[in-house]
RNA sequence: GCGCGGGUAGCUCAGCGGUAGAGCAGUUGGCUUUUAACUAAUUGGUCGAGGGUUCGAAUCCCUCCCCGCGCACCA
């Protein structure tokens, strides 16, 4: 006993002593000292170091993940598991720490019988909250009935120079989260089940698409005229062509140019970027998912996007009633997936919700009316289909959380689409509105590369895009009729898992450099 | 870009003109089945940055930085 205190007064004061010329090899201008708390655990690390202990670990052959041996205990059997150690209850003798990582963790046992004086020590004041270490001992369940390891051998694998955040909170610090997402991953666990979730849906709508012989495809992300959709683009510069270059905004001219080449059912998931404002429903790039699906139509692209939706709500979300729940677990909204969904057009759902009389009103009115409902972000300026589009996202888009596909939209606004038969100032689409967000688009297809010209002269004309030629030039060389869907990844995955915002969802969401 | 709210110890937060605080984490002890372990003592701060007002500023005023929310742009 005595002799342990006397080494650890004497490793202290060796520690005080050597540390601040440490601190000034190893940081060459810091403006003031680390903090105690830095300067701890650096000692620790050269106390580790001076014994010949590797503190940055090597190989260590697992039997078990933490998570996954809690999940499937059984009782007295041989394991090995590594972890981060998250919390720690010393009780004297004996020690119980909790090791952990993303499945999940579990409680070990480390008592004094089992390793020398020496060892025990070192893992009390060598090893911290915070480090990864490997166990090796085997599986008990102790009297208040937590399984657990009883550890017998303990192998430092990696020092960790600094704390962990608060065992109990977590970090709830935005910026901290956002910007340091690995402690938000650590400690918060509702933050780690959004992204096991994330991760494990987009693998399955890999799945389902494969399934259905769709080939995933990739695109260049770096393109010479930015289209496929209406939004101000990221410029880089091409050194070695010396020309610039556009991030893109959409996969979809690319992916049409595969249709043309004989590729049936394609579909790319991956990221587009557009150079807009952030917030809690933008990050500057996002996850799109574009299919093609030759000789189908708008319709059969709803019935596959309803159909894969509802898949996924049943496989990871317990089926299709979803819960968005706040902070303290109260209900907040109900989405309820149930099929089939709701279709009607965008004019009947645009006079459902500002009036019967809605399409024939002059624009003045239109203004007039839609103050009378609440809506004061419209301008008698506008075109006729502006004040529409306004109206609908207001009053309709913004207020429907239960699936809806829009169908039949104006022309003008998605001059990628083919115009119905019937009524030629519309186009064959749905629009699906979800959670108060359009969640996924849908074409039939426009393939006839004269009107396609028109249409993107007739739009360029207001916008000043450039038109990409080589892609009407492949359509000139014919593109099967086809249907084609988006869907916003991010978006879908909040609807899914009730996060409220897509910084929730995006592992490292954009933000603005910090200053020096 | 505009408006509102926020930035205090490693983390979670209180303080809002008069000596910079708490809990957790940390350090040193006690404790051999604990789990937000318990328990005693204790360390730790350019109060986002820079100016100003004041005898005195974390606190009031100005400028700037970052984060959040809303608006605008957009999916």
């Amino acid at each position: 006993m005595e002799r342990e205190c006397g080494l650890s007064w004497h490793f202290l004061f060796a520690c005080l002593k050597t540390l601040p010329t440490h601190c000034l090899i190893m940081q060459p201008a810091p403006e003031h000292s680390e903090s105690e708390l830095l300067q701890f655990r650096r000692a620790k690390l050269d106390e580790l170091q001076k014994r010949g202990i590797a503190a940055f670990g090597g190989k260590f052959e697992e039997s078990h993940d933490p998570g996954t041996l809690r999940k499937n205990f059984v009782e007295g059997i041989d394991v090995k598991v590594a972890g981060r150690i998250l919390s720690r209850r010393e009780m004297g003798k004996a020690t119980f720490f909790d090791i952990g990582d993303i499945t999940g963790r579990i409680q070990c046992y480390l008592s004094k019988n089992d390793v020398s004086e020496e060892d025990y020590a070192l893992f009390i004041h060598q090893i911290d909250i915070g480090d990864f270490v490997g166990v090796t001992g085997f599986s008990f369940i102790t009297k208040k009935g937590e399984p657990s390891i009883h550890v017998k051998v303990l192998t430092p694998l990696s020092k960790a120079l600094r704390p962990l955040p608060d065992k109990w909170h977590g970090v709830t610090d935005r910026e901290i989260k956002y910007r340091q997402r690995y402690l938000d991953l650590i400690s918060n666990d509702r933050s780690r089940e959004i992204f096991v979730m994330r991760i494990k849906m987009v693998a399955e709508i890999r799945n389902y698409l494969h399934g259905r012989d769709f080939m995933e495809v990739e695109t260049p992300m770096m393109q010479d005229v930015p289209g496929g959709a209406a939004a101000r683009p990221f410029e880089t510069h091409f050194n070695a062509l010396y020309q610039k270059m556009y991030l893109r905004i959409a996969p979809e001219l690319y992916l049409k140019r595969l249709l043309v080449g004989g590729f049936n059912r394609v579909f790319e998931l991956n990221r587009n970027f557009r150079n807009e404002g952030v917030s809690r429903r933008h990050n500057p790039e996002f996850t799109m998912l574009e299919a093609y699906w030759a000789y189908a139509d708008f319709e059969q692209m709803a019935d596959l996007v309803e159909d894969m939706i509802c898949h996924l709500a049943e496989k990871f979300c317990g089926g299709l009633i979803i819960e968005h729940k706040d902070e303290e677990g109260a209900v907040t909204k109900t989405i309820d997936l149930t099929r089939p969904w709701k279709r009607a057009s965008y004019r009947d759902v645009v006079k459902a919700a500002a009036g019967e009389d809605w399409f024939t009103l002059s624009k003045e009115a239109k203004v007039e009316r839609a103050h009378s409902l609440g809506v004061h972000e419209i301008h008698a300026g506008d075109e006729h289909h502006e004040l529409d589009q306004k109206a609908f996202e207001k009053l309709v888009e913004e207020k429907s959380f239960n699936p809806t596909f829009v169908t039949h939209v104006p022309k003008e606004l998605v001059p990628l689409a083919k115009q119905n038969v019937a009524d030629d100032s519309v186009v064959d689409v749905y629009e699906l509105i979800i959670n108060g967000q359009e969640i996924s688009p849908g074409y039939s297809e426009l393939n006839d590369p004269i009107v396609q010209r028109q249409r993107l002269l007739d739009q360029a004309g207001e916008e000043t895009q450039k038109i990409d030629e080589e892609f009407l030039l492949a359509l000139e060389h014919g593109m099967p009729p086809a249907g084609g869907i988006g869907i916003g990844i991010d978006r879908l995955i909040m609807m899914l898992t009730g996060a409220e915002s897509i910084r929730d969802v995006v592992l490292f969401p954009q933000l603005k450099r910090k200053a020096e």
